[in-house]
DNA sequence: AATTGATTCAAACGTTTGTTTGAATTTGCC
DNA sequence: GGCAAATTCAAACAAACGTTTGAATCAATT
């Protein structure tokens, strides 16, 4: 994959990004993308090929420097001595998706929302270089996982595994739906630390029983 | 709401719900709906008035009365004397849920994906007479867990909600992603009972800390 | 049997979708 | 400055979308 793009490429990029986060990837036409990227309706398929493309690059982009930094975390674990603690191993998996969520002063929100959809609605369709990475950081935190709790089978493992992600995701998204349901008891503030904390609390606390 | 309905119009809520299920809100057509049902593309519009409605009708068919389970069975366990265990709160609540993809032999899979989308994509648009319910539903839950676990703080509870939400909903919708990054070990088997033992464990875990 | 109201139907409505085209424009290089 | 490749652009493409229409059909009542 190219890593160094255009001007326009970026603009595209950032643009769909911001707007696949408010509205969803099928939401959002390419004219309303290019529009917000003050580009042509044809510099989509010029430089992507197809929506399904930019889809696969806007995701790309931040998929695999993800699961790198993912993947060293949990190998600077293993080469410790002592075993680790289940809060760490947990930590290495969701820390370096929370960590860019808190880079982004200004549009914090905004790309949080975007990377939940791109963990929803995007899992799905994860683009296929990315597999074997994606496989080898999920054999990683499994190993890391029974290295903290010995009693789980690798099976409870990789169930905790999806867990993880699934409350990851969903704490993430801030849908307006459970701000209703939970009479304005949450949400309204936007910690991102506290939250954090309250899913590494959950999800620490569903893996060792 | 009117409960009792023609043919036609269970016909396209029955069809509206598999393809859902299938693909999501968005990427299922009207015209893909009708023909499923066998009924003409205006039967939508002329029985439900658009397509917005028809997602709602098809939602709010499911949703009032898993809440009203999900309710009468808290006032169960509060109508005891003895506190209640975490396990059976958390039961409670995602219970009547599980028990209605047991229930349908053949469509299952089909089912459960269904509501996971309803609790993924549909969240945003609960119908709007279904708050109040929901709303009543929450407040219970949440105070069964803190007849379980006194420790745990109304914001954390709230939480805790969410994060069983969640992971119910992930649990329940299998996705191809999932099963190629666990290498297999994951998704084969349908064991539902066993995938919600996992299910009732993590969030046990989780809100127990 | 006639009349009324509810339902179905084929056809068309106007938009919007992703994509393509071919000419204009910009860019980098000799 | 001039050539060639890369990029932008307005315009148009066919296809699909949700919705509307008005006549045809069905059901029930009188």
């Amino acid at each position: 994959m190219n890593e160094d793009r255009t001007a326009t490429q970026e603009r595209l990029l950032d643009s769909a990004e911001t707007l696949f986060a408010l509205k969803g990837f099928e939401s959002v036409s390419l004219r309303e993308i290019t529009a917000e990227a003050e580009a042509n309706v044809a510099a989509v398929n010029y430089h992507f090929g197809s929506k399904e493309n930019l889809i696969d690059a806007v995701m790309g982009r931040h998929a695999m420097p993800i699961n790198r930094e993912r993947i060293a975390r949990l190998d600077e674990i293993f080469a410790r001595t002592e075993p680790p603690s289940m809060r760490e191993v947990v930590d290495a998996f969701l820390g370096p998706l929370m960590k860019r969520i808190l880079e982004k002063e200004n549009r914090q929100q905004l790309f949080a929302k975007f990377i939940a959809r791109m963990l929803g609605e995007g899992a799905c369709r994860l683009p296929e270089e990315t597999l074997p990475q994606f496989q080898e950081m999920a054999r990683k935190v499994v190993a890391g996982f029974r290295a903290a709790a010995p009693e789980l089978s690798e099976e409870q493992a990789y169930w905790g595994l999806k867990f993880c992600f699934a409350v990851m995701k969903d704490a993430i998204m801030r849908d307006e739906a459970f701000e209703q349901v939970s009479e304005g008891r949450i949400e309204s503030n936007c910690d991102w630390n506290q939250i954090y904390g309250e899913v590494l609390d959950f999800c620490e606390g569903g893996l060792t029983r």
